[in-house]
RNA sequence: GGGGUUUUAGCUCAGCUGGCUAGAGCGCACGAUUCACAUUCGUGAGGUCACAGGUUCAAGCCCUGUAAACCCCACCA
C-alpha cells in the first residue's frame, strides 16, 4: 500500500516540487512566434492567444517572504495552473527587487553594526559591496516561492539590475530625454535627513500631529503685522510676508517693507491668495526654501529661495549663534531670544499633518534640489484615456476611477534618489566650462564611467541613482522580452495581479510606461488584493507581535493547507482578516483527498474487471456526476471573475460532502471502478490549481494515472443520465428525514432498534440496502396492516419508523411544534398568493413554483395531523 | 479637507443580473464509532442581514439619509 492512513506534506512537497521543475514543464518555449500576413500587425492565426502570462510582483531580494507574498503566490499560481491545464501555455515569470531604497536601508545598517558609514566609500564602492550582499539574501527568497508551490519558469527570473532591464529603462529615459518629458528642475522635493534622500510624493507617510503655532511679530516703522508659523526656525529664509489680497485689516500695509525678526534683514508684504484670513492672524511668513506652499508663493512674486537647513538637518545661511544648530537646537534658541525681544506674542497647540519618512519615521525636510523629473502632463493623459475606453479590466473595479483620479491630481515624477544602490542614471554634467555652445547635460549610456570625454568637452557622471518604481514601471516589458521588432505574444500580459496598496506607486506607473514605450497597455486585466490582517482584524506589524510568517505555516500544515487557508474567505480589493484555523481546514481538506484517494486504489487494486471507459449503473452514480460537472462550471466561471475563494468553496463542498459522504458511502454496496477512476480524477484535476502538492502526490501514488498532474488537461464534463440522478436527490431526502427524526428521538443508539416501514414505495423497496447503509436502521420492510410507528415528515411518502407507541407519545411535542413549523411557512407562502399583483407580475414559473410549494406544505402537514391524531 | 471600502450567526467571511424558507468554515452542544480518514461520521442550537426612510408583487441585494470601523489621497501656515 503506498498511501498512507494520512497526508504527510513534509514527505512529498519538496520532491514533488523537484520533479516539476526538472520536467521543464513550467518554462513555456514560445514555440511559434505570430504570423502577419496582411502587415496589420495583428496575428493571423485563428487561435492566435493559447498564451497565458503573469509576472511576479518581484520580491525584495534582500529578505525573506511575509504573509503577502504568501497571498500573491497562492492567487497567481492558482491562475497560472488553472490555464496551464486548459491547455494555455502558461507563462510564470519570476523576479527580484533591488528594491533601491529599501535594500539601501538595510545594508546600511548593516553598516552601523560593523562601525562604518556610507561616506567612508565612494558610490562605486557601495554599490558592489551592496551587490555582494544581496547576491549572499537572493536565494532565500528563491527557495521560499518553491515552497509555495509557485510553478514559475525559474530560467526567465529576472532581476531589476540585470543588464536588460538597464538597457531598456536607459532607452525610455533617451527617448523621454529627446521626447522632452525629461527635464532637471531645482524644486522642493521630500528629503530624509536622516537617509539622506529625497523621495517622491507617494513614498512620504503624513500623520495628524500635535503642534504648536507661533505668533511672531515683525516690526515695521509705525507698527507691526503678526504671522503666524509653525515652525520659527526657518524664519531665516523667509522672503516676504503674504497677506489675503481681500484681507480689509491688512489692505493699507501691503508693499510695505518689514524687518525680519532677529536678522537686519528687510522683507516685503505682499498680497497672495494662499492666506487665509480665516487662519491664524491671517498673515503667513513665505519661506520659499523650506515649504512647498511657500515655493510656489515664491515662484508667483519671484520671491528669492534662500536655504537655511543643510542636507545634514543642520542650519545654515543663518547668523552665527544659530550656525551648525539642528532644526530641534535652532527654534529653541529662536523663540527664546523672540521672546527676550519681546517679539512673541502668542502660542497655541493645533493638530496638523506631518510628513514622514516612510521607513524611519524621520520628519521630512522640505528641500531645495536640482533633480530630474518626469513630465507627467501626457504619460498621465494617455493612461486616462487607456482607462475610459476600457482598455483594462479592475478587481474590484471601483479601483478603475480611483486611478483615474489619481492620474487626474498627478504631479511631475521626481525620479532622482541620491542612494547608490540602483540603476545610475545616464546624465553626464558638463564640467568644461569653456566649452559654453555645449548643452550642460548629455545623455550617455556609459555609467560604467565617472567621466566621458565628447567632442573634446568633459562631461562628469550625476551621481544620483534612479527611483525604483522608474524601472520597475517596465516590468511587464522587459519580463516578457518584448522589443520593438518582436510581436511578442506573452504581451500584454493577461493579468496584473498585485498589492493593492501599490496601485498608484506601481501599476500607475506600468500603464504609463507601458503606453509610452509600447503603444499599448501592458496587461489586460488588474487583480489587486487587500492586506492581510491578523485574526482580530489588525495590521500586521513587528512591534505588535501579531506577524505570520507563511514558511512556517507551510512547514506546519503543508503550502496546498497555506494556499486554501489564505484563499478562503478572500475577495478582492480588501483589507481583511486571517487565521490559522482556515489553514487547519485547508489541510484537513487535503487529508480528506488524500483518504478518499485511498480507498479508491484499495477498492481498484481489489476489482478483477479491467474497463477503460466508464459508465454509470445507478442513480448515485448518475447524481454524483452531475454534481461534479456543475461544480467544473461553477469553478470556470469563478476563475474567469477571480473569484478564488467561492471555487475553493464549491470544490470542498463537492469533494467532501457529496464525493466522500455520499456517493462513496453509497458505493460501499459495490463499486464502478471505472467510474470511481474518472471521477477521482476529475476532482483531483479540478482542485490541482489551489492545492498542487497532494493532488499530485496523490496522482504519482495511483496505478492509473500518467505524466504530472500539473501538466494534464483540464476535465470533459461526464455523462449521465439526468433523471437516474435527480432520483438519487429523493434517496437523500427520505435518509435526512430518517437521520433527523431518529437524532430527534433521543440516543443515536436508537438506529440499531427501529426498523423503517414503508407502504407502497417501489424507490425505498429497490433501494432498501442503501438506505440502511446510510440510515444504520436495521430493516426496512413493507408495511403490514394499519399504519404503526412514527410518520417521516416527508410529503408524498408513506414512510415510519418502527418505534412503539410510548416513544411516539413523548415525541408528540416535538411534531407539534414542527407542524407549527411547517404553518408557518405555509401561511407566508398563502400570504404571497393572496396578493394579485403578485400573480399577475411576478414570473410565472415562480407563481407556479409557490402553488407547487403550498400543496406540498399543505399535504405535510395534513400527514403529521393524522399523525398527531392518532397518537 | 476630499475620496473609497466595510457593516450578514460567538469569530472570519459567502450570498454574482432583486425571487431567501439567508449559507459556509471555525467555535459550541448532543450523539456515533475502531474494516479510507478523530485531520472522522451524524444531528442540532445560534441571525428583526448596522439604523431610519423609500422604490417594488417581492429588498440582505436597488435609491436617499444616518451611524460606526478601516483605508487612501491632500501643502493648510
Amino acid at each position: 500500500m503506498k498511501f498512507a492512513s494520512s497526508y504527510e506534506p513534509g514527505e512529498y512537497e519538496s520532491d514533488i516540487y523537484g520533479a516539476w521543475e526538472a520536467s521543464g514543464i513550467f518554462s513555456p518555449k514560445i514555440t511559434s512566434l505570430p504570423i502577419d500576413n496582411d502587415g496589420d500587425g495583428a496575428d493571423d492565426r485563428e487561435d492566435s492567444r493559447g498564451t497565458y502570462s503573469i509576472v511576479l510582483p518581484p520580491p525584495n531580494a534582500n529578505g525573506n517572504l511575509h504573509i503577502g507574498h504568501g497571498l500573491t503566490v497562492a492567487l497567481e499560481d492558482s491562475l497560472i495552473r488553472y490555464y496551464r491545464l486548459r491547455g494555455d501555455s502558461s507563462w510564470y515569470i519570476p523576479g527580484a527587487d533591488h528594491a533601491g531604497f529599501e535594500t539601501w536601508v538595510v545594508y546600511e545598517r548593516e553598516l552601523e553594526k560593523k562601525g562604518h558609514t556610507r561616506f567612508e566609500f565612494n558610490r562605486d564602492e557601495l554599490y558592489s559591496r551592496v551587490w555582494n550582499f544581496v547576491a549572499e539574501q537572493r536565494g532565500n527568497m528563491e527557495l521560499q516561492l518553491r515552497a509555495l508551490g509557485a510553478s514559475c519558469s525559474w530560467e526567465d527570473l529576472t532581476f531589476t539590475l540585470d543588464e536588460n532591464v538597464i538597457d531598456r529603462v536607459y532607452t525610455t529615459f533617451e527617448k523621454m530625454w529627446n521626447d522632452g518629458l525629461i527635464y532637471r528642475g531645482e524644486k522642493l522635493v521630500n528629503y530624509c535627513p536622516k537617509h539622506r534622500t529625497a523621495f517622491a510624493d507617494i513614498e512620504v507617510e503624513h500623520e495628524d500631529e500635535k503642534g504648536t503655532l507661533w505668533d511672531i511679530a515683525y516690526q515695521y516703522e509705525g507698527g507691526e503685522i503678526i504671522v503666524s508659523t509653525t515652525r520659527p526656525e526657518t524664519l531665516f529664509g523667509d522672503a516676504a510676508v503674504a497677506v489675503n489680497p481681500n484681507d480689509k485689516r491688512y489692505k493699507k500695509i501691503i508693499g510695505k517693507m518689514v524687518k525680519l525678526p532677529l536678522t537686519d534683514r528687510e522683507i516685503p508684504i505682499i498680497a497672495d491668495e494662499h492666506a487665509d484670513p480665516e487662519y491664524g492672524t491671517g498673515a503667513v511668513k513665505i519661506t520659499p526654501a523650506h515649504d512647498f506652499d511657500d515655493f510656489e508663493v515664491g515662484e508667483r512674486h519671484s520671491l528669492e529661495r534662500i536655504q537655511v537647513i543643510a542636507e545634514d538637518g543642520k542650519m545654515v545661511n543663518v547668523p552665527d549663534e544659530y550656525y551648525g544648530l539642528t532644526t530641534t537646537e535652532c527654534r529653541k534658541k529662536v523663540l527664546k531670544d523672540l521672546k527676550s525681544q519681546n517679539l512673541l506674542r502668542g502660542e497655541k497647540t493645533i493638530e496638523h499633518a506631518v510628513a514622514h519618512c516612510y521607513k524611519c519615521g524621520t520628519t521630512i525636510e522640505p528641500m531645495l534640489k536640482e533633480q530630474w523629473f518626469v513630465d507627467v502632463e501626457k504619460l498621465a493623459k494617455d493612461a486616462i484615456q487607456a482607462l475610459k475606453e476600457d482598455k483594462i479590466k479592475f478587481y474590484p473595479e471601483s479601483k478603475k476611477q480611483i486611478l483615474i483620479n489619481y492620474y487626474e491630481n498627478l504631479k511631475d515624477w521626481n525620479i532622482s534618489r541620491q542612494i547608490p544602490w540602483g540603476i545610475a542614471i545616464p546624465m553626464f554634467r558638463k564640467i568644461d566650462d569653456r566649452a559654453t555652445d555645449e548643452p550642460d547635460w548629455i545623455f550617455d549610456r556609459r555609467t560604467n564611467l565617472r567621466e566621458i570625454e565628447k567632442a573634446g568637452v568633459k562631461y562628469i557622471r550625476d551621481e544620483d541613482t534612479f527611483d525604483t518604481w522608474f524601472s520597475s514601471s517596465h516590468w511587464p516589458i522587459v519580463c516578457t522580452n518584448w522589443t520593438e521588432e518582436n510581436l511578442n505574444p506573452y504581451y500584454p500580459l493577461n493579468v496584473m495581479e498585485t498589492g493593492a496598496d501599490i496601485l498608484f506607486a506601481w501599476v500607475a506607473r506600468m500603464i504609463m510606461m507601458g503606453l509610452y514605450v509600447t503603444g499599448e497597455v501592458p496587461f489586460r486585466e488588474v487583480y489587486l488584493h487587500g492586506l492581510v490582517l491578523d485574526a482580530h482584524g489588525k495590521k500586521m506589524s513587528k512591534s505588535k507581535g501579531n506577524v505570520i510568517n507563511p514558511i512556517d505555516l507551510v512547514t506546519k500544515y503543508g503550502s496546498d493547507a497555506f494556499r486554501l487557508g489564505i484563499l478562503r474567505g478572500r475577495s478582492a480589493g480588501l483589507n481583511q482578516a486571517f487565521s490559522e484555523n482556515s489553514v487547519i481546514s485547508g489541510r484537513n481538506l487535503c487529508n480528506k483527498l488524500w483518504n478518499i484517494s485511498r480507498l479508491i486504489q484499495s477498492l481498484v487494486d481489489k476489482a478483477d474487471e479491467e474497463s477503460e471507459s466508464y459508465s454509470t449503473l445507478n442513480m448515485g452514480e448518475d447524481w454524483i456526476c452531475r454534481e461534479i460537472n456543475d461544480c467544473l462550471d461553477a469553478v470556470e466561471k469563478d476563475m474567469k471573475e477571480y473569484r478564488f475563494s467561492e471555487a475553493i468553496e464549491t470544490l470542498y463542498q463537492t469533494i467532501w460532502d457529496k464525493y466522500a459522504d455520499w456517493f462513496l458511502e453509497s458505493q460501499k454496496l459495490y463499486q464502478n471502478t471505472s467510474l470511481l477512476k474518472e471521477t477521482l480524477k476529475t476532482l483531483l484535476v479540478a482542485l490541482h490549481p489551489f492545492a498542487p502538492f497532494v493532488t499530485e502526490a496523490i496522482w504519482q501514488n495511483l496505478d492509473w494515472t500518467e505524466g504530472f498532474i500539473a501538466n494534464a488537461k483540464w476535465p470533459k464534463k461526464l455523462k449521465y443520465d439526468p433523471i437516474s440522478a435527480e432520483n438519487f436527490e429523493n434517496i437523500r431526502i427520505i435518509v435526512s428525514e430518517v437521520r433527523t427524526t431518529l437524532a430527534g428521538l433521543g440516543s443515536g443508539k436508537n438506529a440499531k432498534k427501529y426498523g423503517l416501514l414503508y407502504d407502497n414505495d417501489s424507490l425505498v423497496a429497490d433501494n432498501s440496502l442503501l438506505i440502511k447503509l446510510l440510515t444504520k436502521v436495521p430493516t426496512i420492510n413493507t408495511l403490514e396492516g394499519a399504519p404503526r410507528g412514527l410518520r417521516l415528515a416527508l410529503a408524498n411518502r408513506e414512510l415510519y419508523l418502527d418505534v412503539p407507541a410510548k416513544v411516539v407519545e413523548d415525541y408528540k411535542e416535538a411534531l407539534t411544534e414542527k407542524i407549527l413549523a411547517v404553518g408557518r411557512e405555509l401561511d407566508a407562502l398563502n400570504m404571497r398568493m393572496m396578493n394579485p399583483n403578485y400573480i399577475d407580475k411576478a414570473p410565472a414559473a415562480l407563481v407556479k413554483e409557490t402553488r407547487d410549494a403550498i400543496k406540498e406544505k399543505e399535504a405535510l402537514i395534513a400527514r403529521l395531523k393524522t399523525q398527531l391524531e392518532i397518537i
